[in-house]
Formats: C-alpha cells, structure tokens, sequence
RNA sequence: GCCCCCAUCGUCUAAUGGCCAGGACAUCAGUUUCUCAAGCUGAAAAUACCGGUUCGAAUCCGGUUGGGGGCACCA
C-alpha cells in the first residue's frame, strides 16, 4: 500500500481562520496518523489578492499551533514552467483551446442568461478556429484564455464522505482553467499540483465539491490516477454562513493576541466535524493523532460557538505551568506599574517566586492569557475603594475597624521568616466566633480593593508582612 | 433562478435497524465556601415534518420544510 501524502494548500488571500486551521489539522491528523506525509503548499496563483503578508500570517499561525509540515511551503508561483508545459499539453491534444472572446463580451452574455434564469454556459464561439486564425489573433496580440473542453455528458465523482455525486457539464460549458500559457487558474494549479506531488487524500471544505468534477476531467484527459477527496463540512460562524473576515472571523493570530492557548483551538476545532470513539472531549494532539480515522467525520456543518472555546481554553489554562506562562504572558503593563507604585515607594519588584504565586492565582480565575494578570492586577497598582466596601453584611463599620485591628495585632506578632498563607489563615481562624466573613471579607478589601479577589491569607502572604499590615492600616483610617 | 450538499438537546456531538436517544459546552438548582474562580451532585433540554419498508427506524426509501455551499479571466 503506498504511503499517504496530503496537503494543505490555501491561498494567502487572508489571514488563516478557524476553518482553514480545522482543514490543516485534519490534513496533519491524517498524514501523522498513517505515517504519511504532510505538504504545505501556497496557491498564490492569483497575483492580484495574494500577498505576502497573509502567506507570513499563515505559516506563522500553523507554527504557533504546532501544526508541522513534511514538505514545503511549495509556491505555485515558483512552478509556473510545470503548469505551461500541462497547458501545452492539453491544448496539443487538442483537449483545451485559446478562447479570445473579450470578457465584456463573455460578461454580457452571462448577465442575459442570468436575468432569463438560465445557465451562463460558453457557447463554444472560439472551439473550433483554424490555425490561421488563431496565429493572427495571436500576431495582433489579441488577450486570450484558454478553456477545456468539455464532454457532453453527466459524469459522477465519488467523495469519501458524500458518496457518488452527479454533475452535469451541460450546464458547464468549456471553462476556463487558465488566464493564458502562464497563469494557470485553480482548477489547473491545483490538480497539477496534487498529480505531481503524489497527493493521495485531498480533504478540502466543501466549497469546493462543484470544483471538483472539473478537476476530475483534467485527471481523465491525462491518464491521472484520481486522489481520494474527501470534503469536510463547512465551518459556519454565529451568523449561520462560512466563516469570512467579511462576517468578522477572528484569525487564528487574533485569538493568539487575545490570549488563547494553542491547545484550545485545536481541541476546540477538532471537534468541529470530528469526534473520537470515545466521550472523552479533552483531548491533546498526540491523542487525536492516535484515534484519528477519516469514517469518523461527519458530513453536516458545524456553527462553532465561543462558549465551548472559552471553556477549554479556561481548562488548559489552569493545568499549564506557571513556570511556562511567565515566558508567554505580556508583561508590558509592568514598567509602568513599576514606575507608578514600585520607583515611586522606593521598593523592589516581586521575586521570582512570588511572581510565579502570583499567576498561580490568576491563572484559577482567567479566561484568557490577556486577563491573567488584570484579575491580580491590584499586586502591581496603587488601589483605591470605598469605604462601605469593607462592610461585611449587616455588621456595622465599627466593628469591622476593630477587627481589622485585631488582625493587624496578631499578624504582626507573625515573624517576617514565617509569613506564609498557612499560618496567617491559623492566626485569623483563632479570631472568630461563628462568621468568617467578618475578619476574611474587610481582610481581602484592606489587600486587594475588590469585592472578588483570591484567598487573603495567599494575597497577604504574597505582599508580605511590612505590605500587608500597611494596606490593614489604611483600610483601619478608611473608617 | 439553476445545480449540489446537509438535517439528533440552544451549540459541538454519540448511538452505523434492536436495551430509559449517551456525552461535552452553555443554562438552572444544590453542595463547598469569607468573595470570585475551580470542584462535586443534580435538573431542564433533541431525533424538523409527512408517508413508506420492517416484528422493530434517529438509523433504510420517497416527499415536504428548513439550513448551507456553488453557479468568476477568486480560491
């Protein structure tokens, strides 16, 4: 049996989105789960809308995912002899011709069929030109494109997924596979390409399921064997409708800026139109490459929703070590919380180590890689709030004053070589009576000026002794 | 308009003729708890509709409806 090959073969037309990194997944799934091989190739055929910057952006992204290619980026541009020489080929054996028919002309036309309902279908006008005339349009350097011919019949193709599939190329006409010798269209490039490079399994989004019987008559007039296409189901986003920057698909590089980690989007995106044989929904690349077989995709579209994103990027999150997110995190809001609490107090940055507590905090209660440190953010900025804050139920701000005095008292009778959340939790267990509220509600106040904080024996521990009892102070002259 | 594809909880999906249609996210409730988050327990929630085949249909067939894709000298 011959070794997979598969590619992943967009246009850099545009940022790489949600689907297109679900179509390169399932391409890198099914090469690494079959020891194949796995092609990056860049369809920058069309001069016009592709540009460097998208094909930098894409690469970029299938890095950051960790998606990993065999061979390649491989550019159509760079291989425009190979296409010229299949034109010529075509048009030799008399299977494709020079078509010099304006595009006004052609448009017109199409707009009138339209408008009676019908099919803008090419009447075949230039099919059958003597060689004289084709040399004098081509003397007079009349613009041309060329054009396959096709059969008059219907054919069907088989997709893995779909089953047979009927097409009529009645409706078609001889269409255009190039603009002219060296600019090859898609249905060209593309087939050229998936020939030479040996491609076994094309999987591809359904868009281009129609494409497909054309690129199947190219196979047929050169005695190429067929790959096996399999066509994934469409990505849709909320508004029901293929994911575009027009209805404001978020790129993969936007998530990554938002503070989305790899793993979430591909556990999120593999889901969309796969499923395991188990229920085990958390899932990590090596797993999926494990258990990857193409029966268990399904053939209707999926409308993804956020809710589910944000939940798996919540959970790897929390399990990813604080060690490896201080390299990951944005740590530009510090200089100027440096400048504006720690210069100016004339005191030293956090260690190392507290830095590390610190995200271990924040990463339990974050989202996203973005609101990591804003939910710990009152460790690095002056903070301010009002006074009723500290008011824990009905228990009237005196008696709040007088507690925070008690802890105040107890914890400074805790030497500084021992301030640590375990012992000022047992210093303030011994406080109460009934309520814990009454000592931990103004204590996570006085610490971190939010009604919503960690637990204030961890924030106490963290600022230290000399902090701690600074900030109890203040929220003491507070009342 | 024409061609093609699709159809299970709100969303992602499992169940490839046969046990109460299972799981996940979200939602709600309880539990835990000084708050938040997380965790744990539980609840509500679906086979689009109409026929047919069959002892038996989410599953097979036909139609209806709904949704999506395509109809470029884009990919």
């Amino acid at each position: 049996m011959s070794s997979v090959r598969v590619r992943f073969a967009p246009s850099p037309t545009g940022k790489l989105h949600l689907g297109g990194a679900r179509t390169a997944l399932f391409n890198y799934l099914l090469a690494k789960s079959q020891r194949g091989v796995f092609i990056l190739r860049i369809e920058d055929t069309d001069k016009e809308r592709s540009k460097k910057e998208f094909e930098d952006d894409i690469i970029e992204s299938l890095n950051w995912l960790g998606i990993s290619w065999d061979e390649g980026p491989v550019r159509q541009s760079e291989r425009i002899d190979l296409y010229q020489k299949v034109i010529k080929e075509l048009i030799n054996k008399n299977l494709a011709y020079l078509c010099f028919c304006s595009k006004e002309e052609i448009d017109l036309r199409r707009q009138e069929s339209l408008t009676r309902g019908q099919l803008p279908v090419y009447p075949g006008t230039c099919k059958n030109l003597e060689p004289k005339e084709i040399e004098e349009k081509l003397n007079k350097r009349t613009p041309y494109v060329v054009r396959l011919k096709v059969p008059d019949k219907i054919i069907t193709f088989k997709d893995y997924l779909r089953g047979e599939i009927k097409y009529d190329f009645k409706k078609v006409g001889d269409f255009i596979i190039a603009k002219n010798e060296k600019e090859p269209l898609y249905v060209l490039a593309n087939t050229v390409d998936d020939h030479y490079q040996g491609i076994t399994h094309v999987l591809r989004g359904e868009e281009f399921v129609s494409t497909t019987p054309k690129q199947i008559l190219i196979y047929k007039y050169l005695e190429w064997t067929e790959p096996i296409f399999v066509h994934l189901p469409l990505v849709l986003g909320p508004e029901r409708s293929k994911l575009s920057k027009r209805q404001g698909a978020k790129s993969i590089d936007d998530y990554r800026k938002e503070g989305f980690l790899p793993e979430a989007i591909l556990n999120f995106v593999a889901l969309l139109g796969w499923h395991p044989k188990t229920d085990k929904e958390i899932i990590s690349l090596e797993e999926m490459i494990a258990s990857f077989s193409l029966e268990r995709i399904n053939k209707s579209p999926a409308i993804f929703n956020n809710s589910k994103l944000y939940f798996f990027n919540r959970y790897y999150l929390r399990r990813k070590n604080s060690q490896d997110l201080i390299q990951m995190l944005d740590f530009s809001p510090w200089g100027q919380w440096e400048k504006d609490y720690f210069r100016a107090n004339n005191e030293v940055l956090y260690s190392q180590e507290k830095i590390l507590k610190i995200i271990d905090l924040g990463k339990e209660r974050a989202t996203t890689l973005n609101d990591l440190l804003t939910t710990v953010d009152f460790f690095f900025k002056k903070f301010d709030y009002d006074k009723d804050l500290l008011m824990w139920k009905n228990i009237d701000l005196d008696k709040i004053k007088l507690n925070l005095e008690r802890i105040k008292k107890e914890l400074e009778k805790i030497p500084e070589n021992n301030f640590f959340s375990l012992k000022i939790k047992e210093v303030i267990d011994h406080l109460y009576f009934d309520d814990k509220g009454e000592y931990y509600w103004p204590l996570r106040v006085a610490l971190s000026g939010k009604e919503n904080s960690p637990p204030p024996q961890e924030l106490a521990e963290i600022l230290g002794k000399v902090k701690t009892i600074e900030l109890i102070e203040k929220a003491i002259n507070k009342i």
